[in-house]
DNA sequence: CGTTCAACCTGGGCGC
DNA sequence: TGCGCCCAGGTTGAAC
C-alpha cells in the first residue's frame, strides 16, 4: 500500500514523538507468520528501551527512526511497511496484526507520565523492521540503494538515470534506485499528468519530456502529501491517527478502467505490466510510434548483440 | 543488463 | 454456505 505520500504521512503522523522517551517495546508473534526483523526482538527491545526518539525521518518509501542516549551512538529503527503496514498512535484496525507496540513517555520533568503507544501493524506481515547503525542506514538507505527524493526529483535526475534504459518509462520510476517513493498508483498518475504512455521506452522519451515526468512527479506527490495520502475504497491506508486519506478523489487513472477520463472523455484501460496493474488514457497518453528519440546513440543495442555474439561464441 | 516469474502473506470479492 | 480462484499500494532473488 504505502507509497511516498502514504508514508510521509505515516512520518509526520508520528513526529511528535520526537524527544520522547522509550519505556518498553514489545513484539507479539500475532497469528501470522512473524514479520521480518533484524536483530531478534529481544535485542531490538533491549536496545531500545531507555533511549529516547531524537528524529523521525523518510527514506523513500522508509520511515527511520533515530533512537539514542547521549553518550551512546545514534541508531535508527526502520521500517518498512510494503504492501499493507501501518504506523499508529491509535487503536489498531485489528489486535492480532500488531507487530510492534512501543510504549513513549512524552513530556518532562514534572509534565512527564503521559504515556503512548506508536503501533506497526501489518496484515499481511511483508512489512520489515530493522534496527541499524550509521553504517547499516546508509547500506539500507543510501545512495546506492535510494535515488533522489520523488518529491525533489529533477528531469536531468531522471534522464541520466533512465535515458538509456529499454524498460517501459512506468517500470523505470518503479525503479527505487532511479527515483524514491513512486509506487503503482502514482507512477499512473505521473505519467497521465505528464502525457506519456507508459510503455514508452525510456530511451525514446524525449530530454524535454523527462522534465515533464519529474514536475508532475513533485507535483502529485507533493498534492497527494498534502491530501495525507490514498485510501482506496475501503481498504485499509490510514494516517497515524486513524483517519483515511484524501487523495483517491483526485486519481484521474488509477483504478478506473472503462470509465471516462476526466480529461478528454475516453476510456480509462488497464494493461499489465511487469505482472503488475497499469491504468492509462490512451488518448491523453499517445502511444510512442518512433524507433528512437534524436540523438541518443545507438550503442545499448550494439552491445547487447555483440553481448550475445560473444557468448554464443564462448559456449 | 533486462525481463520474467515465484515467493513472501492475509483477506476481500467474485463466480459457480 | 462454501470452495476455488483472482486481485491488491512492495521487494527480492533465481532463472533465462
Amino acid at each position: 500500500m504505502p507509497e511516498l505520500p502514504e508514508v510521509e504521512t505515516m512520518r509526520r503522523g508520528i513526529a511528535g514523538l520526537c524527544g520522547a522517551r522509550i519505556v518498553a517495546a514489545r513484539f507479539p508473534q500475532g497469528t501470522c507468520r512473524p514479520l521480518a526483523i533484524a536483530p531478534p526482538p529481544t535485542e531490538i527491545a533491549a536496545r531500545l528501551e531507555g533511549h529516547r526518539i531524537v528524529s523521525v525521518a523518510r527514506f523513500g518509501k522508509r520511515v527511520a527512526i533515530e533512537v539514542g542516549r547521549e553518550e551512546s551512538a545514534p541508531h535508527w529503527l526502520v521500517i518498512e511497511p510494503r504492501m499493507t503496514g501501518l504506523l499508529l498512535v491509535a487503536e489498531p484496525p485489528t489486535p492480532n496484526h500488531v507487530r510492534m507496540e512501543l510504549e513513549v513517555a512524552t513530556g518532562t520533568g514534572s509534565s512527564a507520565g503521559a504515556c503512548q503507544k506508536l503501533l506497526f501493524w501489518d496484515q499481511r506481515g511483508l512489512g520489515t523492521i530493522r534496527l541499524l547503525d550509521a553504517r547499516g542506514l546508509d547500506r539500507a538507505c543510501g545512495a546506492a540503494k535510494l535515488g533522489p527524493d520523488g518529491l525533489v526529483v529533477t528531469g536531468s535526475d531522471l534522464a541520466e538515470r533512465l535515458g538509456e534504459s529499454r524498460r517501459g518509462v512506468k517500470i523505470a520510476l518503479l525503479d527505487q534506485r532511479a527515483v524514491a517513493g513512486i509506487g503503482n498508483i502514482y507512477a499512473a498518475e505521473i505519467l497521465h499528468r505528464a502525457a506519456i504512455d507508459p510503455r514508452t521506452p525510456c530511451h525514446a522519451v524525449a530530454a524535454g519530456a523527462w522534465e515533464a515526468v519529474a514536475r508532475a512527479a513533485r507535483e502529485i506527490l507533493a498534492s497527494a502529501v498534502a491530501h495525507e495520502g490514498s485510501s482506496i475504497g475501503d481498504e485499509l491506508y490510514r494516517t497515524a491517527d486513524n483517519r483515511k486519506g484524501g487523495f483517491q478523489k483526485l486519481h484521474r487513472v488509477y483504478g478506473l478502467a472503462g470509465t471516462p477520463c476526466q480529461a478528454c472523455g475516453a476510456p480509462i484501460e488497464r494493461i499489465v505490466q511487469a505482472q503488475r496493474s497499469t491504468f492509462f488514457c490512451a488518448t491523453c497518453q499517445p502511444r510512442f510510434r518512433g524507433r528512437r528519440r534524436r540523438g541518443t546513440s545507438p550503442k545499448p543495442r550494439a552491445e547487447r548483440l555483440a553481448k550475445l555474439v560473444r557468448r554464443s561464441l564462448g559456449a
